[in-house]
DNA sequence: GCATTGACGAAGG
DNA sequence: CCCTTCGCCAATG
């Protein structure tokens, strides 16, 4: 990565809807809904959450999704691609590919075939 | 408090 | 399909 910028930006913005941080809850939630056999994209998440612009911030969720209760099943959201960008993080960097497999998901070159049909967006599935 | 980094996305080459 | 640049926001050092 190279050098970046960063901007001094004074603008404030709400950070939580209650007390605490629900931002990582509400990944979870959506993330446990998405259908066997289908997946998701970070961007679907963070659209369908309002955050937007910033599908970076799912990611992070999933980060600490690592040890949420019930697990989450991160291995269905992919990136907008389609591709298992997220199979570095998991117990083993194939445990992602074979869960998806499991799901009869077809996945080739680190990435789901058919990823427009088995693409599941909770903005539409769940009706935003 | 600034600099760096990300399990991303879109646009351009 | 591959790569680069920019944007976005939060966490981390």
């Amino acid at each position: 990565m190279k050098k970046q910028q960063q901007k001094p930006a004074t603008k404030e913005k709400p950070r939580a809807l209650n007390k605490e941080y629900s931002f990582f809850d509400n990944v979870y939630e959506v993330v446990r809904q998405v259908p066997k056999g289908r997946v998701t994209s970070y961007g679907a998440i963070a659209k369908y959450l309002g955050t937007g612009l910033s599908a970076r911030m799912v990611g992070w969720a999933m980060n600490a999704a690592h040890g949420a209760k019930p697990k989450v099943p991160a291995h269905r959201v992919v990136n907008r691609n389609g591709m298992l960008s997220g199979r570095a993080h998991f117990a083993t960097p194939t445990l992602m590919e074979e869960l998806l497999t499991k799901e009869k998901i077809t996945v080739e070159k680190d990435t789901v075939k058919n990823f427009d049909k088995l693409f599941w967006d909770p903005a539409v599935e769940l009706g935003l």
